[in-house]
RNA sequence: CGGGGUGUAGCUCAGCCUGGUAGAGCACUGUCUUCGGGAGGCAGGGGUCGUAGGUUCAAAUCCUGUCACCCCGACCA
């Protein structure tokens, strides 16, 4: 490609709305460009990078043995109201009517899509196991998209769904699937890491997302320090921590007017953090008596709020009391509260349990109890696992501790289990003639976020540093004063032609910029391997060679470098 | 949805408080000089100051509504 009739789109300054790297540089590259909130175009410079990245995946799919399939983007609204997902989607959905006043949705996703193509393609179970996936647009109406693409509305996504007989096969697809994935990551050029992920309310057994590592992240992954141990925080068990040390204080109801948060008490009173404890009031399930439970979790540590939602005791979905309801029930307000003399019934994180000669709450205004102690104050209350882990925590895995580390989810495998097959009633023949529901699994990709991904990954002061996979161009051939000079126009003409030839992706910058521009713009956009071509190195029968994390440039002799860029690529 | 902020040239922003002829840098056009790390001179083009209304002799500036965008939070999985 010649520069001067390819769209260079390169900003100076930063745009003032972009935070975060990848969507500064995206913008200042010429990749993107903002139509409306969480909506982008993306300009040839961008696409090239974005095709490569389909490229790959379609690749490893074919070579995992998915079929490629395209479904529209716009669904009926009738199969969402079958799967029950019309009603509990809010409105992240974007609904809209066509002229016959007939319902429909931009998808965010396909499984009613394909489940009801399969029900109706397959009848019999020696068509399974398959596996069908499509490269495509979705549409997810964010509250706030943000970090350009990397959370926007509009988005590419891979997504592919396998259908099996039992779960053995879906087992062996989602291995092979997450080998796949792997195998992508891998290509990309990407530091990521599989981790244990939660199945969410869709329930199934096994589910990795697949992350990107990268500060700007927006999930706290936790690694084992001694194993490939890898979750998500949301998902990781925090195991008890040592045992519970002797009395040695007294109880006392201490006045606290001004300690309404942890923090302020910790101040005040000169506490260590760690002999504090929250109790957040939420709403309990039918199984309990009481309308509400208390929670009670470490002053230091942070409520998971899909472990409680899965305790039995615990209203699901996840429902914080209100203010008004926690002061009926306690007669104090939520800065307040502790587990002695409670009202309702109880539940505390296993780090609680361990706790000594500790702070709570009196379930009386503006007053604490100092140093209770369990057993010789008040019973032990139900413990579980209800906090999210920190750093330095017991790995789960049974040995080492945790680090945590920031992520940006870029895949996710999945087994759905039934639940779709199920409620479409999606069947096929069994070697018994009998009508058996098909076992599901997803797995997608989120491909315009794996191009924001690299960049968070590879970039330094002067722009983008492209993994070689995903370069928009493989080499720059840069010749100065191409318009003036006739050497350098013959010998870059003559480069550029047998690079092409070569089947090498070369952008030629023959525009009429001073050479400053051009290397600042090379930089900037990422392209890995840079050549100059001037009049100067032409007299001394060398081009001058630059990688794009190079410090310095180093001469080539003008007759090698075709093959001495092939060797840089291969 | 709650809180905060911003809308002035393609981009980054000043001007607004204290009303009185709409600005700078970059970008763009022409031209001259320069020519290996985002050049300099000269001459240009480009803005109903988001939008609607109000106050005023006079509104980018003050007031009200409205729209858009951004940030924080909640929501969502």
């Amino acid at each position: 490609m010649r520069a001067s009739q390819y769209l260079i789109a390169t900003l100076k300054e930063t745009p003032a709305d972009a935070e975060v790297v990848s969507h500064q540089l995206m913008l200042r590259a010429g990749m993107i460009r903002k139509l409306a909130a969480g909506l982008y175009t993306w300009l040839p410079l961008g696409l090239r990078t974005l095709r490569k990245v389909e490229r790959i995946v379609r690749e490893e799919m074919d070579a995992a043995g998915a079929q490629e399939v395209l479904m529209p983007a716009i669904q009926p609204a009738e199969l969402w109201q079958e799967s029950g997902r019309w009603e509990q989607y809010g409105p992240e959905l974007l609904r809209l009517s066509d002229r016959h006043n007939r319902e429909f949705c931009v998808g965010p996703t396909h499984e009613e899509v394909i489940t009801d193509l399969i029900r109706r393609e397959l009848r019999s179970y020696k068509q399974l196991p398959a596996n069908f996936y499509q490269i495509q647009t979705k549409f997810r109406d964010e509250i706030r998209p943000r970090f350009g693409v990397m959370r926007s509305r509009e988005f590419i996504m891979k997504d592919a769904y396998s259908f099996h007989t039992d779960r053995d096969s879906l087992q062996e697809t989602y291995d092979r699937m997450y080998q796949a994935y792997c195998n992508i990551f891998t290509r990309l050029g990407l530091d990521f890491r599989p981790v244990l992920a939660d199945t969410g309310s869709i329930g199934g057994s096994s589910s990795h997302e697949f992350h990107v590592l990268a500060s700007s992240g927006e999930d706290d992954i936790a690694f084992s320090d001694s194993s490939d141990y890898a979750a998500n925080v949301e998902m990781a068990e925090a195991l008890p921590l040592g045992s519970r040390g002797a009395a040695t204080e007294e109880l006392r109801l201490v006045d606290t007017p001004n300690a309404k948060t942890i923090a302020q008490l910790v101040e005040q009173f000169n506490l260590p953090i760690e002999k504090t404890v929250k109790t957040l009031v939420v709403a309990a399930s039918d199984e309990c008596e009481a309308e509400l439970i208390a929670l009670v979790v470490r002053g230091d540590h942070e409520l998971n709020e899909i472990k409680a939602e899965k305790l039995p005791q615990v209203a699901a979905p996840l429902r914080m009391a209100t203010e008004e309801e926690i002061r009926r029930v306690f007669g104090a307000g939520p800065g307040s509260l502790g587990p002695l003399n409670l009202p309702i019934p109880c539940i505390i994180d296993r780090s609680v349990e361990t706790l000594s000669d500790f702070v709570v709450g009196a379930n009386i205004e503006d007053k604490h109890y100092f140093g209770l102690n369990w057993e010789r104050d008040l019973p032990v209350p139900a413990v579980a696992d209800l906090r999210n882990v920190v750093e330095g925590d017991p790995s789960p895995c049974g040995g080492g501790t945790l680090s945590i580390k920031r992520g940006i989810e870029v895949g996710h495998v999945f087994q759905l289990g039934s639940k779709y097959s199920n409620a479409m009633s999606a069947t096929v023949l069994d070697e018994n003639g009998k009508a058996v529901i098909m076992e599901m699994g997803c797995y997608g990709i989120g491909v315009t976020r794996v191009v924001a991904a690299a960049i968070e990954q590879n970039y330094d002061d002067k722009g983008i540093i492209w993994p070689a996979a995903l370069a928009p161009f493989s080499v720059a051939l840069v010749p100065l004063n191409y318009d003036k000079s006739e050497a350098v126009q013959a010998k870059a003409d003559e480069l550029y032609a047998a690079l092409k030839a070569a089947g090498i992706d070369v952008l030629m910058d023959d525009r009429k910029e001073r050479p400053g521009v051009k290397f600042a713009d090379i930089e900037l956009i990422g392209i890995p391997h840079r050549l100059v071509v001037s009049d100067r190195g032409l007299g001394n029968g060398v081009l001058e060679y630059k990688g794009r994390c190079d410090a310095e440039s180093r001469d080539i002799a003008v007759d090698d470098a075709v093959e001495f860029l092939k060797q840089q690529l291969a």
